[in-house]
DNA sequence: GGTGATACTTAACGTTGTTAAGTCACAGCA
DNA sequence: TGCTGTGACTTAACAACGTTAAGTATCACC
């Protein structure tokens, strides 16, 4: 039964194909600047191809999203991460900004963009629930080992993600001339890390 | 001369009449969602109409957007502001907040979209860089008074306005079901203003 | 050599933003 | 009063878009 394999593969490989194209189109021109002609073009096929592989373009926008995050949650499970949940935060904070920085329409249309598939989100296994569970087992442990104080865990998850998420999509919406009034400051990120840091570590008696 | 001036008046009605039906049209169905000609039929005219008074439709949802955007800051600089700065910091972004989640549209258009039309924003008197001057004056204040210790005013400034943001876009994006693994805290975004100002007041010792 | 399934293409549909060309009312001048 | 020009508005079309119905070609299988 070679041959229903090699078929199989063959209409794999297309498939990756097209998500390989979209990729780099939708990086470079962003996702509506992007035609599903202009995806066809480029792997040399016609457009009604892409339909027969998805359903449409937001799901074909949203398979490639979905695997770039995945590729996200891997870089953050596969490395060792610090112990110390603190520090843990900053790593998965540095990772999901970086993310953003380098994805920049891809992290546009996962997290700024309304969509009906974001219904299944909240479903334990899609990768945006995977990497908020990082951050709350991060969270959880803060507080178990006194570096939080104890407190609603998804509230202070919810905090930390919107505080992050708040620089990524303010950087990736106003490029640097146009922020209003001053461009970004340098070290904008990190310094906005710092601050909702400090806002609920328990040890405030130093410095 | 009342004859040019009610010609004037007139044409003014019309592009009125426009930017009224659009408000409406773009609040309830979204940017994308609303096509010129469903606007020039809301106002009974030909969709050539509107090319007479905006010159397509980005300049259109522009002009929609610093109109509403003018009222903010309108509403902001009317009512009579806490003297203390950083309760003048949670009022602002009381106001601004509640903007946001009143016009979530407008709010994606204007801070969660790129657009050509930014590269003018930070121009000194067009509404964002207005209402940012708002926060910034409170944040210089802050420090000056020995509320926030001295430090970068507008890194400071850009991390307030972020995390606020940050809350708001995610709130925009992801409706209440929909928010990764748990939906999203009630006084989310107290929390959050509350959380981010903890980490920059100087009096830490409280508590 | 015929048959059926499957991958792909051609050609079109309806909608979109936008515009060139034309119409029509009417103020201003003779 | 009748002509004329200006400017607001419309008609009709354009190209490009996402999407799909219908058709073609390839090839494993009997």
């Amino acid at each position: 039964m070679g041959i229903a394999e090699r078929k199989e593969r063959e209409k794999e490989d297309v498939r990756r194909k097209i998500l390989e194209a979209a990729h780099n189109l939708f990086e470079t021109h962003g996702y509506q600047n992007v035609t599903m002609r202009a995806v066809a073009d480029a792997i040399e096929y016609s457009p009604t191809t892409i339909y027969h592989h998805f359903e449409n373009k937001d799901a074909l926008v949203e398979a490639l999203c979905f695997a770039d995050f995945e590729k996200l949650t891997a870089a953050m499970s596969d490395q060792p991460l610090p112990q110390n949940p603190v520090d843990r935060i900053r790593a998965l904070g540095r990772a999901y900004s970086a993310f953003g920085i380098a994805n920049p329409n891809h992290y546009r249309f996962m997290f700024m963009t309304a969509g009906d598939w974001k219904k299944h989100v909240n479903e334990a296994d899609t990768p945006p629930a995977q990497s908020y569970a990082f951050l709350r087992h991060a969270v959880v442990e803060a507080m178990d080992q006194g570096f939080f104080e104890k407190d609603d865990v998804d509230l202070v998850s919810q905090i930390l993600w919107s505080g992050i998420h708040g620089v990524v999509s303010l950087l990736i919406t106003f490029k640097p001339g146009q922020f209003p009034h001053v461009p970004p400051r340098p070290g904008l990120i990190e310094a906005s890390m710092e601050a909702t840091l400090r806002g609920f570590l328990v040890s405030r008696r130093e410095r």
